[in-house]
DNA sequence: TTTAGCACTCATACACTTAGAGTGCTAAAA
DNA sequence: TTTTAGCACTCTAAGTGTATGAGTGCTAAA
């Protein structure tokens, strides 16, 4: 299974040159790309080879050469050339996430929409999970007279908020309860632990207060379940109505996945730390057998939390999207782990 | 341009039909569907004659006939008949729409969720505009050490938040004084009065303590900001990729014109109060020439506030979505109102 | 081992035919 | 005057046949 130095550069010129077109490479067109000469008849025995050995194959038998997914297995293995994102582009990027950089969940957001806009792919990213993270806060702030707005943070950097309704007249002195009643109780805990039946105890436990604070606890239940899941950012799956090798039903069969969040989420959480390309039917997901997804954990405070990750057809620029899912991902790693230092 | 009973009957139908199977109705079968009995001459001289008028046309000489946007107009004015949302679907609503009464931006995010899911097209909804608004209060919250969240609520019923930083510990003494003072300085202003200069001013009339609060300026500025322009809420835009009378590019068009945020608002914007529907070229955006739009103003406390639209092929079941958005449209508005009247 | 040459394959485009649906028109019937 | 039956006509969609050309595989010579 070994290649030569010839057949490997071969398979490498094939790859950037479909990526390129989109046509089928054929040995005349091949010779020219090349950094040696060798003529097209040799060509074609390379890449008779290299179609025998599963890295290439034919559309059709009068057809050029197309990468199989093996064939891109091998290029992102030891072929490709990373493509090291500009200072301009880093520019760019810091300038769209700098104004969100407090808040995990625009800046997430803010994340998918400059992967979307630089890949012209379709990007997810998800907020930091906080389902192992213990609850650092929990504050109250009027919103009206009988509304209040419960908002949790976690020690993963989280925050999520609620608004919530009382059927009395909320006043400073009953949210200072709220505050410090659940604060008490709950800081420091792991989010897990807030589990309806925790809440039912909790609320047992309270005595003359059970009715007043029964709504604020509902608040509180659901706010921590929020907490728990990862939030789901999208953006750019539009640009998918733009590659026109995926057919008609092809982006349908993506897009109904993208548009199943908790399917979408495993598929993000079960990837390991790091970067991670899933070739067509690596990723054991039939609707994505003709797409890739590239997938980078980040990482805040040095614990993964969270994943950025684009989704497009096989044929897509990998050099150039993992240097920027590389980058971004560091980036944000880095910002989410500022803010939570500041702690 | 008087339309005989006769005429009335079988352009209905035809719509009513087209709209059912997709394919252009021809005589024959739309003999099967009138509540009389002619032959399929005389509709093919009554269909004649609605061709003549501008209400029919034929993709080609030998094919069915199809409405054209002039005898949609005609259909929708005064012949369709509108399609009660049943009780069965008001409580499938309710119970969406429930879990968010409290909070305007989530409410909007269920209604048009809500509205995709019923008509299969894409939906979108603005939350309350808050640009002729009142400031009502605005809250601070600590998010982290160095961190704080400003909420600003309006007499629109608006509430939006922004996370800030500041290069000193915060402090509940010093959130007060951010509380203290610029509510004392700023409830009661229209929201538009916050502008660069405006808070620029203020800083500069706060003597010793701009320091101390011009971070809080900048995300009150900002927060104002937001709450000025409605915030657009996009859902099902993926229906339209299963409207096959759509082309590729038709899908396109549209997806593009939706991608475009302050486009799309100004087209909700500039509509009258109540329940209005666009026609191909009568919405004057070339993007949605082949498309239909039905929008519907909503009322927060008897001032207009909002709106809720569906986007789709000009081959849409007008009955059924019109009474859909009604409904949703009046519900909005009640449940606003009345979280605003509990002010 | 590389190359030139050549026969071969297959998709694509185009022309041509056919079948069927639906029309418009005309003349007879109501 | 209105309605209907009948028929010729039109046009699309689907199917068939053919030419073109890109690209291959193989072979024999370099």
């Amino acid at each position: 299974m070994e290649l030569s130095e010839r057949k490997q550069k071969i398979l490498a010129a094939v790859v950037d040159l479909y990526v390129a077109t989109g046509e089928p490479v054929g040995s005349k067109a091949l010779c020219d790309t090349l950094d040696f000469t060798v003529s097209s008849a040799t060509v074609r025995n390379e890449m008779s080879d290299l179609a025998e050995m599963g890295l290439l194959e034919q559309p059709h038998t009068s057809a050029g050469r197309v990468p199989s997914q093996k064939g891109y297995r091998v290029y992102i293995d030891t072929l490709m050339k990373k493509h090291p994102v500009s200072s301009e582009e880093q520019r760019y990027i810091d300038s769209l996430l700098l104004p969100s950089a407090y808040d995990p969940e625009k800046l997430l957001d803010g994340v998918a929409r400059a992967l979307a806009g630089m890949t012209r792919l379709a990007a997810v990213s998800t907020t930091p999970s906080g389902s192992s993270a213990d609850i650092r806060a929990i504050q109250f702030v009027q919103t009206s007279r009988r509304t209040a707005m419960a908002i949790m943070m976690t020690s993963a950097g989280t925050m999520k908020s609620r608004v919530f309704h009382c059927d009395f007249d909320i006043t400073p002195e009953i949210l200072r309860v709220f505050f410090r009643v659940l604060n008490e109780k709950l800081v420091g805990l792991p989010v897990s632990t807030i589990t309806p039946a925790y809440i039912q105890s909790l609320a047992a436990s309270l005595g003359n207060m059970t009715m007043l604070m029964s709504d604020a606890l509902m608040a509180v239940l659901d706010v921590a379940q929020d907490s728990m899941q990862a939030e789901i950012c999208l953006d750019g799956e539009m640009n998918l109505l733009f590659c026109n090798e995926l057919g008609q039903t092809g982006i349908r069969r993506i897009m109904d996945f993208l548009s199943r969040p908790q399917e979408l989420s495993r598929l993000l959480m079960q990837q390991s730390n790091g970067m991670k390309v899933l070739i067509g039917k690596e990723s054991k997901r039939p609707e994505l057998s003709e797409s890739s997804v590239i997938v980078s954990r980040y990482s805040v405070g040095g614990r993964d939390a969270g994943a950025i990750a684009i989704i497009g057809p096989t044929r897509m620029n990998y050099g150039k999207i993992i240097s920027n899912i590389e980058y971004l991902s560091g980036s944000v790693g880095r910002m989410l782990t500022e803010l939570l230092d500041m702690e």
